[in-house]
DNA sequence: AGAATAATTGTGTGCCCACACACTTATGAG
DNA sequence: CTCATAAGTGTGTGGGCACACAATTATTCT
């Protein structure tokens, strides 16, 4: 009741008329103590509502945590791979007095290698958890197997690999951000529609999910009511701005009544650059606060991005771990971050904000 | 450069010759000092990199610091304002073994009266802090300047006093989400349109709040090319649902052309189950993730809601303090929070993430 | 110079907890 | 009825820091 108040152990150990080290060994269930006293510390410690000092204890065990995260490089800072670091980073302070060090391991973002090699040294390390970003499946499940055997828990965030035995996955549902996409951008365009569906990828990564936001995409549109949309999909295998302006005019030229379309990462500016260079009215949705995206957000060459919490994700997948370690608490399979939708109007309180 | 290792005070100590408690005093800058050793003990803090331990500081320390919070009373769970209280609660877990106490004082929503009474009980507690959601004008303004007088910071949550001494406002920037909300309106009604602000309000509250709304509202409008739209004011003293319905069949008697309805507090829910009974096809955006709102929002009542992210105004409210006590930290004058825009496809993400 | 005083600096205790260890009883074997 | 062992319980230390107080050194005044 008394709130101001905080029991210690040794309150509890007088109520007991026990030392505190008994109290300690029930607390730890460590055995060694008598039945009765076991009940009647058992009996203090809800009467007084005992909770252990977090603070004292982790002083008193000086217990070190090492994490080590196993994500895509940030080739420059405002890339998208910056924000879900910088999540890391500030979980690293929050709880770096309580032992907490994070370790980052980047890899290169379409480099297999790269990624096998920085997995290879986070073994070495031998953490007490990991995170990582699966972007290649194979060379994950790889990873996530001699986790497994040495016991090591691990966290994925930005994309899952569905049956797989990690802690918990933290991200966003993939195929549910494709169909809000789909809704944003069915309201910014007219009536009878022509849309297109817009990947552009490096190498082999993450093919699932591509085809996951294709479904949810398509989903809306089959549900919907009204005139029928017909959607065109073109896949690029760069982001080069050359090859994607390219690759854009060719598919323009050839089909001319596209309204709007929904680039399925983080790239949408090179669209909406293309557009405003050649004057084209046509609607973009896309993925994610880069600046670039939220320079073209502002100038009106983006009219939606989704944005999936990428900070979020790097902090919650700290303190997952972090709770798992201290409080032995598991948290849910999967946890779905917010999908923020972001307009002109709004964007700068996303920004700002914390 | 070695992250895993602590740097004490004690390591300090060795480094610049001297005995903690020298360290001690210039950390804290309490003098009796030699001017020689001081700036080698510097010298070493920086070489060194030494962070106190903030553990091991609260726990000598032994601080306790009491934040009073003065905001409204959740009638029942789902109400608006149980949410920012879930924020403080859940902030004050985060900071309880850091001596943290946040001590809630309801008053009732449209009682002058009660803010009153409950503001002399928080005088009288004396607090360290004080958060406050200043919905009444004067009264805020007397009991800060109590509060001044007594040096006691204070932040305001949820609504603002411009032009007020507080240490801080978090909370959104009413005019901007207005402006918003006219835009997601505008996107879901047809071509030539007729819409509704509608005020429901039971006594002098933030006046000022529902004038900056409607200028937000209007001026996307103003801004906005293309066929002009048609904009009404109604103002309803009464959250009642028989009185609402009646003033709104009286409304939409005298106004038949209304496309669309933009709610001005949490209580869209009353003006969608309206339309829902008598099967009127008008469009509705309102405020913040009230129970009632979800299940109007999935039933296709409701197309928009924008949340102000209540639970982080708590939450930020009580980190801002403690920063303030701990670090001697100020924050921003103003801290906008995040306007999310929900919809259908993810308002589950808001409900279940943390 | 010697004493008194001021200016520095070092030491020790407590904050609360975990854990190793020492200590005290109870139990069983010989 | 011992002695050895087990079971149960208490004590002490350490962890990093803040702070009161003790101890030391420098300074000033007679």
């Amino acid at each position: 009741m008394e709130k101001s108040k905080k029991v210690t152990i040794q309150d509890v150990a007088n109520y007991a008329n026990v030392s505190v080290g008994t109290i300690d060994r029930v607390i730890h269930n460590r055995g060694k103590v008598s039945p009765e006293k076991k009940q009647k510390i058992e009996e203090a410690i809800k009467k007084l509502n005992f909770n252990p000092n977090l603070i004292a204890r982790t002083l008193a065990l000086g217990s070190r945590f090492l994490v080590c995260a196993l994500i895509p490089s940030a080739p420059h800072s405002g890339h998208y791979w910056s924000i879900p670091k910088d999540g890391l980073e500030k979980a690293e302070n929050m709880y770096r007095d309580f032992g907490m060090v994070v370790d980052i391991f980047p890899f290169h973002l379409f480099d297999e290698n790269s990624f096998n090699s920085q997995a290879q040294k986070i073994l070495e390390q031998n953490p007490d958890g990991v995170i990582i970003a699966p972007l290649f499946v194979q060379e994950s499940l790889e990873f996530v197997k001699k986790l497994e055997e040495k016991n090591i828990p691990c966290v994925f965030i930005d994309s899952d690999i569905p049956g797989q035995k990690s802690l918990t996955y933290i991200g966003p549902d993939v195929k549910q951000s494709a169909y809000i996409a789909a809704k944003l951008l069915n309201s910014v365009v007219g009536k009878e529609n022509e849309l297109l569906i817009l990947h552009m990828v490096k190498g082999y990564e993450n093919a699932a999910a591509l085809k996951r936001m294709e479904a949810g995409f398509i989903e809306f549109f089959n549900e919907k009511k009204g005139d029928p949309t017909r959607i065109h999909k073109l896949t690029i295998n760069s982001t080069n701005k050359d090859v994607v302006f390219r690759e854009l005019t060719k598919f323009y030229i050839r089909n001319q009544n596209i309204k709007g379309v929904f680039v399925t990462n983080s790239k949408a500016f090179l669209v909406s650059d293309f557009h405003l260079t050649h004057e084209l009215d046509i609607r973009v949705a896309g993925y994610d606060l880069v600046q670039e995206n939220i320079n073209h957000l502002k100038k009106g060459g983006i009219d939606y991005l989704i944005s999936q919490s990428p900070q979020k994700q790097g902090l919650k997948a700290v303190q997952s771990l972090f709770e798992l370690f201290v409080y032995k608490k598991e948290p849910g399979k999967i946890q779905n971050v917010p999908l923020d939708i972001i307009i002109r109007e709004n964007v700068d309180f996303y920004i700002n904000f914390n």
